[in-house]
RNA sequence: GCCAGAGUGGUGGAACGGCAGACACGCCGGCUUUAGGUGCCGGUGCCCUCGGGCGUGCGGGUUCAAGUCCCGCCUCUGGCACCA
């Protein structure tokens, strides 16, 4: 069987967007309306989305992240703003470097290649950008000043090397951020992470812990995201209390949050993994110990954070005294520690605390409640509220007190005998910037054997990248670069003796926590970015981009601009004032992916529906940060309303400039008030339903036309200008050849937001719902400015509620005029 | 396990505590057309004895009035996951 192909046109009565593309494209480059003026004419706006990493062209991601960042960033050119809105690329990572090894070639020519690729199909979709201001951050004039960023957080501690257990992606061969590690797994590539120790480079994030947290109250961010980040930091009230070791002279200091359970600490447990344990074990206990560890090293990060494993741990032989009880514990290594959480020792509390009860009834180590629980309890750990007990000794005594007030009281005391000391403990923890990978900014140290880590002077940035590609890019557990003598062996700026460069380049998320900075001053050669053009439009206005990046870039770009506030660089202490996070488009209900076969190209809906109907589509399928299926949406429905609107322009008869006050006076009422809501709808993210508003407005003009006051009568001219003025934001192709055939110039981008005349808002008769008992039982036209009482006698005479109530009495009426009564019979 | 968020027609989704289902998609019927993947007109939550009745995940509550607020469940999505 053979399918009959019809590639006869369409009949769009007209409407081509193929010709309208080829026709407006290269108008709106030669009048390139979108350039920031900065000569502080009008009003700043800085609009930012988050720019594109350059592996492949667009997808369907991309567009929807742009269409809807599009409607915001026209709407304010509408508006008459001054609007800075840049595009760049986010060019160093991965992907590239993958693809070099397999095609025996340097990054940059994968980079580059599909920069312009990307850069082509964004012109395409008609998006307001200002290339003006393009970067990417794999250019050696961007990354110059990635490292000299780097360096001034190094001369400032802010930058530090730390050798630890560090997360390690097998897969790619390099080591990872906490922030890069998802639910156990390398975030680039899905891989098990496993455990390493080495000597990385670090960003002192925690430093800024509690300023991330005071400073969200400023932020116009969604409520998710905020909290995402709240529990990322993982702000934690406690104390530390100290427990003397037998044997040794420095105490042993733990961090808890229920210094009120002190008494019923029975045991003390550090992680296999810190120092600590090291120095603890016994020589009886060394080889168990030893084991242990090798085994806890060879397990994954999945295996060892999984809450139903059962515990594991070993005894070290040494004992600590309970400060309180004066009791003897023991003192156990177990993975359930975490070596960076607080002191990476804990006091055992198997009483209140679920984790220390499965370990104390697993190895047979005592439990001690000291917590009365709830009437009924019958479970193991009691974690609920309740008063003391068994927590009394000579000097004080908490028992009866509840949790809140037995705190206080234990902490003060600790503070009294020099045991211990409130304190405040966070989850977060410094940022590991070390890549051993190629393909990303080289840190700009030399390891001197006798000057130790010293910095490349600044006339001698950027430090390059050495060419290398194919093969000498494969992973190997150390920096390609490491191979490259020449490059790695340098002079010691500061003694001239022998010296190598670090051979690590930094995480590609260092360089986009300041690329919005650079965007405010392009081109500039003096520093990293003017610090005039920075205060001028930092903070930026609007932020949009995936929340993918909750406690990734977000954070990181808030770090930032935080620390190089505190250097004196700019005024801003917030990147990004406010956020939109768009959902994902999916397909068939599932993530789009090549295994399921169920991938949408941008590019094959650009050419079948034209770059219009698609922005549109994606702009009307629902709220922005909602999950869109492709499936459910009708990009051919989208394509008709786009040609009913089109058409409308083709139809007025009026001229240009007509007064519009001798006008349908209905029809202008809705124009205005159309316009009035559109505003107020796009402030609060609601394109859909200003969408909406759109069509209903289109669809009164077409009546206004065809059975109403006809298309010679201004008000039509009005409302299709309006709508072609509101339709620029989403469908600019469209709406372009509607303004031009209007009678207009180009480019209706820059038309300016119509008018609302105030006047025009105002209804002069509104529809009054009569209830009874709350059903509808009756409407009436009235005044809107009608009293109360004379609404409830009309509501009460009207002839629908004399007969539903039948006779009843009336308790109760309540009016809101000049909407709605609602008569509660008796 | 903990913390968020969400459950509304066949579908995507609208609804300051005040007419549930705007606007679309789809479907049904009609007109135009040689034809339709075009255009136009009408219909479309469910039930009905055509009076009306019932309807926003389930069960309660507050209120003259609840999709919306409160309490308790259920389901789904997302985040965190031994953080002491």
């Amino acid at each position: 069987m053979s399918e009959q192909v019809d590639d006869t046109p369409i009949d769009r009565g007209g409407y081509d967007f193929n010709a309208m593309q080829a026709k407006w494209r290269p108008v709106w480059e030669k009048l390139d309306p979108f350039k920031a003026k900065d000569d502080g004419s009008a009003e700043r706006r800085y609009a930012l989305t988050m720019f594109s990493y350059p592996s492949g062209d667009l997808h369907m991601g991309h567009g929807e992240v742009f269409a809807l960042h599009d409607v915001l960033a026209r709407y304010w050119f509408q508006q008459g703003y001054d609007v800075m809105n840049p595009i760049g690329w986010d060019s160093f990572g991965l992907p590239a470097e993958n693809a070099a090894i397999k095609r025996n070639e340097h990054p940059a020519t994968y980079t580059y290649a599909n920069i312009e690729t990307q850069a082509e199909s964004i012109r395409r979709y008609a998006l307001s950008f200002d290339w003006s201001r393009r970067l990417h951050t794999s250019d050696p004039e961007y990354y110059k000043w990635t490292q000299w960023l780097f360096l001034q957080f190094f001369e400032r501690d802010l930058a530090y090397r730390k050798a630890s257990y560090v997360n390690w992606c097998p897969h790619d061969q390099t080591v990872l951020a906490n922030e890069q590690v998802v639910q156990g797994r390398c975030e680039r590539c899905g891989h098990e992470v496993t455990k390493r120790e080495l000597t990385q480079w670090y960003f002192k994030t925690t430093a800024y812990a509690q300023r991330l947290l005071d400073d969200m109250d400023q932020l116009q961010w969604p409520e998710e995201i905020l909290l995402m980040q709240r529990n990322w930091i993982g702000r934690s009230e406690g104390a530390f209390a100290s427990f003397q070791v037998e044997g040794r002279d420095e105490p042993i200091k733990v961090f808890t949050t229920r210094p009120d359970t002190l008494f019923g600490a029975t045991f003390m447990v550090v992680a296999p993994d810190a120092k600590l344990a090291e120095e603890l074990v016994t020589p009886e206990q060394r080889e168990a110990f030893d084991e242990y560890l090798k085994a806890v090293k060879a397990s994954t990060e999945i295996e060892r954070l999984s809450t139903e494993r059962e515990k594991t741990g070993v005894f070290l032989g040494s004992y600590a005294v309970n400060p309180v009880t004066g009791e003897r514990i023991q003192i156990w290594a177990a993975d359930y520690v975490l070596a960076d959480y607080g002191t990476g020792a804990i006091m055992a509390v198997p009483g209140q605390d679920t984790r220390d009860w499965e370990f104390a009834e697993k190895f047979g180590l005592p439990i001690v409640r000291t917590v009365q629980p709830e009437e009924g309890f019958d479970g193991k750990a009691y974690t609920g509220e309740g008063p003391a007990i068994n927590s009394a000794n000579a000097e004080i005594s908490l028992d009866g007190l509840p949790i809140d007030e037995a705190k206080t009281k234990v902490i003060d005391w600790l503070q009294d005998k020099q045991l211990g000391e409130r304190t405040i403990n966070y989850r977060l923890r410094d940022w590991l910037l070390s890549r051993q990978r190629y393909w990303g900014a080289p840190i700009p140290i030399i390891h001197c054997p006798s000057c130790g880590e010293v910095p490349v002077p600044e006339d001698q940035l950027p430090v390059e990248l050495p060419d290398l590609r194919g093969a000498a890019l494969q992973p190997k557990g150390v920096s390609p670069l490491a191979s490259v003598r020449e490059w790695v062996e340098v002079a010691c700026p500061k003694c001239g003796g022998d010296a190598e460069r670090d051979t690590d380049t930094m995480d590609t998320f260092v360089d986009s926590s300041w690329y919005f900075l650079r965007y405010c001053s392009p081109g500039y050669t003096e520093g990293a970015f003017d610090r005039d053009a920075v205060d001028r439009w930092m903070p930026t206005y609007q932020y949009v981009g995936g929340k993918e990046h909750a406690v990734l870039h977000l954070l990181y770009a808030r770090f930032f601009t935080k620390a190089l506030h505190d250097m004196g660089l700019l005024n801003a202490t917030e990147p990004f004032t406010r956020l939109l996070n768009q959902g994902q488009v999916i397909n068939e209900g599932k993530a789009m992916s090549k295994s399921l076969g169920n991938g949408v190209n941008l590019g094959d809906q650009l050419d079948e529906f034209g770059v219009d109907a698609i922005r549109l589509t994606m702009v009307f399928a629902g709220p922005p940060d909602d999950d869109i299926d492709w499936a459910d949406l009708s990009p051919g429905g989208s394509l008709r309303f786009l040609q009913r609107a089109w058409r409308l322009a083709g139809s007025v008869e009026s001229a240009v400039g007509v007064d519009f006050s001798a006008g349908d006076l209905a029809l202008r009422k809705l124009t205005h008030r159309t316009v009035a809501d559109a505003s107020e709808l796009i402030d609060s993210y609601r394109f859909n339903v200003m969408v909406a508003r759109v069509m209903e407005l289109v669809n009164a003009t077409r009546k206004a036309i065809d059975s109403g006051p006809g298309a010679a009568d201004p008000a039509v001219r009005e409302a299709t200008e309006a709508v072609a003025i509101l339709l620029s934001l989403v469908a600019p192709y469209t709406a372009e050849d509607m303004w031009e055939n209007l009678g207009h110039q180009p480019t209706v981008a820059k038309a300016g937001w119509p008018t609302v005349d105030p006047a025009l808002l105002v209804e002069d008769s509104v529809t009054c719902v009569v209830q009874i008992a709350g059903k509808v039982k009756d409407r009436l036209e009235v005044a809107p400015d009608i009293s109360e009482a004379d609404l409830e006698k009309l509501a009460l005479d009207s002839e629908a509620v004399q007969k539903a109530l039948d006779g009843r009495g009336v308790r109760k009426v309540i009016v809101r005029a000049p909407k709605l009564v609602n008569i509660v019979p008796a």
